[in-house]
DNA sequence: CCACCATAATGGTCAGACCATTTTATTTAT
DNA sequence: ATAAATAAAATGGTCTGACCATTATGGTGG
């Protein structure tokens, strides 16, 4: 077995000013040089500074912008600004594998199941009296969409959001955060698709919420995890249904 | 509550000519009209191709690039190239988080700790006799490394990372593979610091494997789970000493 | 037959001009 | 005086055309 290139190292892509350009901004936004909402220079004094062309320097920018370390906005008092990069990147990147096929969308249920869980699980570890309250807050906006029939079909779907967001943020993993955030974004056309109102779904969806918030209340881990699983699996087995049906129309 | 965009439409940035390239040549790739390893035109042609200037045309080179979807050459025979994008793009998204310190290591560690669970479990719900033929296979690899002591350990790292990479390959979900080379990529350097040889670890983490293998031989999905997640654990706990130890020092 | 070198193909960079959009200041009409 | 219309300025977006740098290929001389 050969021995493996531990250090990582670039394969040092020669001459490419414009990647010059593009790692000394990005050093100097991830250094905390430049923070979010800080303006560079216009392009002709950028183009100045690193004295390169205005041609390679826009290649630069571009390279950032699509990286989602910059934004970049037209007319006076425009420019390119330094961006909070959110898990916007990661979420257009997952839609491109899974338009290419490389990922499908019950691989991506599949993969909510186990995280979910493990959401649930850490939450119910690490809630604070205050999480809870809010939780329960949003539990009670829930139940009264839930009463509303229909009508809060909508809404409650956005409370129940809103929960998983809440319930993501009380786990206090940054990167289950942006998981979840990134599956989410990328199945929620098929949420709206798979999930018409029915009465008795919006019922099972309150229990489940509820349950769901009490397990977390009582901090009781692995019941959190059993249920915000089931609750994502009932959703999948919904979903292989009608792709299933799907796929014998074609 | 405000209605929602459930359409999720983009904000129609207008007049950016290469934009439109990126897109057009973005879905002949994703539609297949253009498979990994087809070379696109020079860019002097495809100049007139969009009837765009080359700096325009090169913009747009430079986005489709970033995404991961072609990779470009210099010199004669050189030019675009559609690409097998992997999960390269995602690797890179996360080291700039962590580099920005918007997810810390440790939040990498314990996502890693549910995923190997859940891809061990999978795998043992899916494994075909070929898949247990080839991990009993590398299993031995591992054993007879970890009988050449420290001599052994390099290559039996390797082969651990083989074991894993094959796991999760035969969990059967693209998702979770990209997520778990994602996942390995990023802490890999760490990997190598928080590893240094020690007789007993290359017996414990022998031992892992072989139970690993073994739960997926007999099809115990939740034993599976249990162990890689325990294996997974006992690297987080020492991690966590290790940088506690190395905050107090700072 | 091999080493070296010229040539051509192709991406990389530069320079300068002009266009398009947006904000801000100024003017003009009510 | 206020509000609407208009002009001006700042800034990104695009175009044209030239030249530089890298690489594969094929020829040339030993």
């Amino acid at each position: 077995m050969q021995k493996k290139n531990r250090a990582n190292f670039q394969k040092a892509k020669k001459s490419r000013v414009f990647q010059d350009v593009v790692g000394q901004i990005q050093d100097a936004i991830l250094d905390g040089k430049l923070s979010p909402g800080d303006k560079l220079p216009p392009e002709r004094e950028l183009q100045d500074t690193f004295n390169v062309s205005r041609g390679t320097l826009r290649e630069a920018l571009r390279v950032l912008e699509q990286k989602g370390l910059i934004e970049i906005r037209l007319g006076t008092g425009g420019g390119s600004m330094v961006r909070e990069a959110g898990a916007e990147q990661l979420t257009e990147t997952l839609a491109l594998m899974i338009r290419s096929g490389r990922v499908s969308v019950l691989d991506i249920g599949e993969f909510r199941e186990g995280m979910e869980g493990r959401i649930a699980s850490l939450a119910a570890d690490r809630a604070s009296e205050d999480d809870i309250r809010k939780l329960e807050e949003l539990l009670n906006q829930a139940v009264s969409c839930s009463e509303r029939g229909k009508d809060g079909w909508e809404d409650f779907l956005d409370v129940d959001e809103a929960i998983h967001k809440e319930v993501a943020r009380i786990a206090g993993n940054a990167l289950y955060r942006y998981s979840a955030q990134v599956v989410h974004d990328n199945i929620r056309s098929y949420y709206d698709q798979y999930l018409e109102f029915s009465s008795s779904r919006i019922h099972e969806n309150r229990i489940d919420l509820e349950q769901l918030v009490n397990a977390i209340k009582s901090r009781n881990g692995e019941e959190a995890a059993r249920i915000a699983e089931k609750h994502v699996h009932a959703f999948n087995v919904r979903m292989r249904e009608k792709e299933a049906m799907a796929q014998g129309k074609n």
